[in-house]
DNA sequence: TCTAATCTTGACTTAAAAGTAAGGTATCGC
DNA sequence: GCGATACCTTACTTTTAAGTCAAGATTAGA
């Protein structure tokens, strides 16, 4: 249960285009690379995969480069790790199959509930985060952070 | 922000020693193999690493086998969780420094405090289950879960 | 004691993720 | 139009995680 390399680059990447956003500026790969330490390939890469998301706008061309597709207060943190962590994950049972056709536990399970739950409990709490909400200095954004864990909206309770 | 491989079989086969406690019975790496549909090779490596933590006693020679270091009522699945995890993921800043010495984001930094709270928020939902809470019908397991999701203990507010 | 069952351990192989390279295409300014 | 800038896309290489193998060590029971 850890943040990847792509997630976490990704959103790094993501947080630099919405403080340049803040100045009517865009980003281009090289600037991205620089000011995130990755190459630029790596950089195009995951500006790839967010812009086919429709996460971030890419102008082509010089004076090109790349924008937010919308204000970072309306992009969310569980679309973004979504996105940026491949695929939808197909229904667990068949990923972790073992050597075998099907999932062992069949019907009756006592794992499924706690995976799924699980990534529940992690989406909901991204989904509470916004993009402009991670702008600020690392005390102020520690604090917001702190309140929104507490605060938890409880969805899917009767 | 998914579950390993190696997080997902350890569990599993964490579960059916906790049913074989039940029975007072200790589990062999071929029956636990068998069960849950890995090799017995692999199934001696993740044991091996849950031993090695504390969670599981290994019996050697002829009528040996596994079984639950404590009851499984104890064993919290954060604790399981983090010991399948490998490496205690050394301070973050180190790990994703780019192709940099250190991380770019210096002092002041809005992505670290997502990190670890996300982290945190994982952490907190984990050490509310048990084992034994998941040793029930899906149906069963599936209700205690929402539960703890709504109860969230909120630890580290002020 | 001897043997069969069983765990232990380190090295090896394979599969997946991460990162890189290169050629292609669009846009701007002259 | 032409060249420079910068994104787009696919294929490849490297690195890391996952899984396997084989030789060694320990115990119960005949
Ligand atoms: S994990 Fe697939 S049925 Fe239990
Ligand atoms: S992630 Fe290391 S300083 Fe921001």
């Amino acid at each position: 249960m850890k943040i990847s390399a792509q997630e976490e680059y990704g959103l790094r990447c993501l947080l630099q285009l919405a403080r340049a956003e803040g100045m009517g500026e865009s980003l281009t790969l090289s600037q991205l690379s620089r000011l995130e330490g990755i190459s630029t390939a790596n950089a195009g890469k995951l500006m790839w995969i967010l812009s086919k998301a429709g996460l971030v706008q890419s102008t082509r061309g010089t004076k090109g480069g790349y924008s937010l597709a919308r204000p970072a207060s309306e992009i969310r943190l569980n679309r973004v790790i979504r996105v940026l962590e491949g695929e939808p994950a197909e229904s667990h049972c068949k990923s972790y199959a073992g050597v075998l056709d099907a999932c062992v536990h069949t019907g009756d399970c006592g794992i499924r509930p706690v995976i799924v739950e699980l990534h529940q409990i992690v989406d909901n709490a991204l989904a509470d985060i916004t993009l402009s909400q991670l702008l600020g200095t690392e005390a102020n954004v520690d604090a917001a952070l702190h309140q929104i864990q507490g605060i938890r909206p409880k969805d899917n309770r009767v």
